[in-house]
DNA sequence: TTTAAAGGTAAAGTATACTTTACGTACATG
DNA sequence: CATGTACGTAAAGTATACTTTACCTTTAAA
């Protein structure tokens, strides 16, 4: 899965810190989650769509052929 | 986090048992999302909105107000 | 040329999503 | 009554999301 995290924190001139502390996770968690290592949660996806004001699927790509569960 | 998953199964006439097959995860699985054991994946709540068609926002409520991670 | 700010990442631990196996219950139909 | 279908659920194991701690690199400024 895709995603444009990184980009869209840019974009609002917010630090990977500020918005770690924002979402109340750490900030290795949001860089993780810009540089691919992970998916997140469905409620942290949910918790970064709102603070975005966008859609999860506006932020996350998901474009199938995807294995894990 | 609510989920119209139950609602929207019955609707559409589908068994527990041939949406996991569908989903490629267990009945158990679906069976706990139903009755609200836990949440889905990120991954898991795609599958699901793309095979019903719809958005993850239209399945999964997400309230705010979780602890969750 | 030190110092700080911003970000990448690794290791080890915890929480939770999901699996397999298995059994229980309710309901329908023979 | 007996058998099958649909669903709930429990226990134990695996995979992954996320944490804490910590160190490293790059860039910019004093």
């Amino acid at each position: 899965m895709k995603n444009r995290l990184g980009e869209i924190r840019k974009e609002r001139g917010i630090k990977q810190d500020e918005l770690a502390e924002i979402l109340e996770v750490s900030r290795q968690t949001i860089s993780s989650l810009e540089n691919g290592k992970y998916n997140p949660s469905i409620l942290l996806a949910f918790k970064i769509a709102r603070y975005f004001n966008m859609s999860i699927e506006e932020i996350f790509i998901y474009e199938g052929e995807e294995n894990g569960k």
